[in-house]
DNA sequence: AAGTGGTCTAGACCACTCT
DNA sequence: GAGTGGTCTAGACCACTTG
């Protein structure tokens, strides 16, 4: 399909407003052209997408250019490169890595994998804190999924809420008959990829209805970690609230 | 001083023993000289470290390996590039980003210039469990810092442990006298460089003493931030247990 | 104007995977 | 052997900082 990118822009250009000229090299426009294409679904998770030679005789600059702009986009998770292979469109629905977002780590033995248990799954219009997080009308309508991760004993509660016009048709039965990670199931099903998240982590006394759920004594601290994921372009598309159970296991973090 | 890579290894160059081979590129090989440099001191923090064209001359090798080398040294913060300047040795002490390490933030309003009140620092013998975490012979000498850090009212109490040997020297005086981050008198003063850091995170209830010092009531809810920060071999050199006080704050933490 | 990092090219060759 | 990503080169030119 031999595509010219039409808005290149000449190096020395300067804005119309005379205002920061805003330079943008080459493989920055590329980067945003494939991530144009990827939140367009032109390429499905877990696919391979065109080879970097193929790419560089469609945008007619050469294989260093797109190399870079791959680069950046693996180093982002967008993608992911395997030598010999290609270069694919990350996924959270490899079995590999599961739970990509979930720091959660035991004290002691190997990481974990948990169970679920699903609470209810409910829609509703959304209070303003979650409109106001998700950047919906205030009331818009909302699913509300609730469940427990466990090992043996339960040790997180997850109250998750999604914008209910992106996720149409999901309700329990749904998510009680999908395996794998609930993100697995959001690309698979509904098109709707998460890219980037923000945790905000606290520490909490539990009330009653958590402590009965956890099956621990009220009062009992916990970690409170609130989750704004988004998808490709920085839209945000999920909220989560995790009440941790901390006695057993920790929330592991790396800093750079 | 035209030093060459003496340990180069050809690229098809087998182990000795025939197990994995083990290729090691050349843009890495000058990213592990130039790390073997820096642990060195060889260039102090926030000096300038030799042009790219210099480096390439002296390893024998084209700008753009050692540009590579350069750039992943930069992903890791140990190098800072400053276009038309140079490139330097990141320091904690720059005047930028203060606290690099401290990942909390107020709920609401800007983020935080915060005062330190210094309670005491006295040389101990390691408790097993620091011992173990910065990889002493137990029973070795290790000097302890306890500081309380608050913006009007007290929000950190910090509980750190230093191996002794690395800080000659460092009393509570030295301690009370220093502006700025406390990782910024480790590299000036002790040529200590903290590179990178993991943290473990729970929920605690204050016990007496802490409550005390951050004047809340007993049984407060608590972010426990456990940080080990260790220096270029990977090698630990800071222990350091916070409890945060969350009822303003909270720990933000970004996923990709 | 000189020096630095940043971008881009064209081409060679290597390492890895699959057929 | 063919195709993919990964490394390396040599050189040109651009953007930014400083004298």
């Amino acid at each position: 399909m031999a595509v010219v990118l039409s808005s290149i822009q000449p190096p020395g250009a300067a804005d119309a407003d005379g205002s920061a000229p805003a330079f943008s090299p080459l493989y920055r426009q590329i980067k945003a052209r494939l991530v144009r294409e990827l939140q367009g679904g032109v390429w499905k998770p877990a696919e391979a997408i065109p080879s970097e030679h193929e790419l560089a005789q469609r945008f007619k600059v050469s294989q260093g250019t797109v190399r870079k702009a791959v680069d950046e986009l693996a180093a982002e998770h967008l993608l992911v490169r395997r030598q010999g292979k290609g270069t694919f469109v990350a996924t959270h629905a490899e079995q590999t890595v599961q739970y990509r977002f979930l720091r959660l780590t035991p004290d002691a033995g190997d990481s974990l994998p948990m169970d679920r248990r699903l609470l209810d799954c409910i829609r509703l219009r959304a209070p303003s804190d979650v409109a106001r997080a998700l950047a919906l009308k205030a009331g818009a309508a909302v699913l509300r999924v609730r469940r427990v991760l466990l090992t043996q004993r339960p040790v997180v509660f997850d109250e998750i809420w999604l914008p209910a016009h992106l996720f149409k048709g999901l309700n329990a039965e749904r998510l009680a008959a999908y395996e794998g990670p609930l993100y697995g199931l959001f690309e698979a099903e509904f098109g709707v990829r998460m890219v980037r998240a923000e945790e905000k982590i606290r520490a909490v006394a539990a009330d009653a209805d958590t402590a009965a759920v956890l099956a621990l004594a009220p009062q009992t601290p916990l970690l409170c970690v609130e989750r704004l994921s988004f998808t490709y372009a920085d839209s945000p598309v999920e909220l989560r609230r995790g009440l941790y159970d901390t006695r057993h296991h920790h929330y592991r973090n790396v800093l750079n």
